[in-house]
DNA sequence: CTCAGTGTTCAGTG
DNA sequence: TCACTGAACACTGA
């Protein structure tokens, strides 16, 4: 679940299902990985608690309690928010005291209930998600040590152009690096770099001015029309790379019939278009 | 059985 | 010291 997209997708269900309701159960996997905090501290610090709301920057999410401190949830490759409705599930006619089918999910890290009936669950599989407890989330590492939220606060063009102009590295990993845009991630930065047609390798300092015009709008762009989606990519634009890129060996060519490369840049697979991208 | 993957961290390098 | 790179982490699914 983790780009930017997806964590505001997870935000939206949290606040319609937690915003304003009374935690009541609270139950924890036994996963010291996953868990910064002991379990026992977690479930304290939530049980009875009120959501007043959900907050977000970058790929992190966390709930805002009526006491502090408050879980901030991180969900690494594979982590995402779940609700009995969000996993296709419907209660019909369950008998007293019964569970729907697969609820709560495989891989449950965090399960939550309301005091309305609702349920939310973090489910991590890989493990590379974490759940921690801050008092002030905005201004604690980690989330005190992103850059600007690439929905939220994207800057304006010329303070664009001088951050990229601080930087050596090949535009691609740039992009990638939470420090400077928080939320986004692998196939973000290779549409955006598509859209911009910018090659991946290019080092941000050596872009032009409207080149970097470009990529902050093309920036802008994706990340709005994802969210705009609730983040379901059948819902992304069909000219998008997106759709194209998984083709790997069989020849990935884009919608237009251009021939898809795949190189290792910042050390993660980047799918591009030298015929498009310079 | 092997390997890639919507991510982050940290040791190593220049 | 700063910046950047690549391996490590952990586990599923192709």
């Amino acid at each position: 679940m983790p780009e930017l997209p997806e964590v505001d997708a997870g935000r939206v269900l949290a606040e319609r299902v937690a915003a304003g309701r009374r935690i009541l159960g609270v139950r924890c996997a036994p996963d010291p990985i996953v868990f910064e905090d002991p379990p026992a501290r977690v479930r304290r610090a939530l049980l009875g608690r009120r959501v007043r709301g959900v907050g977000r920057h970058g790929k992190h999410l966390w709930l805002e309690l009526d006491r502090r401190p408050w879980p901030c949830l991180h969900f690494g490759m594979a982590g995402g928010l779940e609700t009995p409705a969000s996993a296709g599930v419907t209660l019909v006619s369950a008998g007293k005291g019964s569970r729907p089918p697969g609820w709560p999910p495989r891989f449950t890290k965090l399960h939550l209930t309301f005091h309305d009936g609702g349920e939310l669950v973090m489910t991590d599989a890989r493990r590379l998600g974490r759940i921690r407890l801050r008092h002030d989330p905005r201004s604690e590492p980690p989330i005190s040590r992103l850059g600007f939220d690439a929905l939220l606060d994207l800057p304006t063009p010329a303070r664009f152009l001088a951050l990229l102009g601080a930087r050596a590295a090949p535009v691609k990993a740039l992009l990638l690096d939470q420090s400077f845009a928080a939320g986004v991630g692998n196939w973000i930065a290779d549409e955006v770099l598509y859209q911009a047609r910018i090659a991946p390798r290019r080092r941000a300092r050596s872009l032009s001015s409207d080149e970097a015009r470009r990529l902050r709008a093309a920036l802008r762009r994706v990340i709005r029309i994802a969210v705009a989606a609730g983040s379901d990519s059948d819902r992304f634009p069909r000219t998008w790379l997106f759709h194209h890129r998984w083709g790997r060996q069989a020849g990935a060519t884009t919608a237009r019939g251009e021939r898809i490369r795949h190189d290792t840049i910042g050390g993660r697979t980047t799918a591009w278009v030298p015929a498009r991208q310079r």
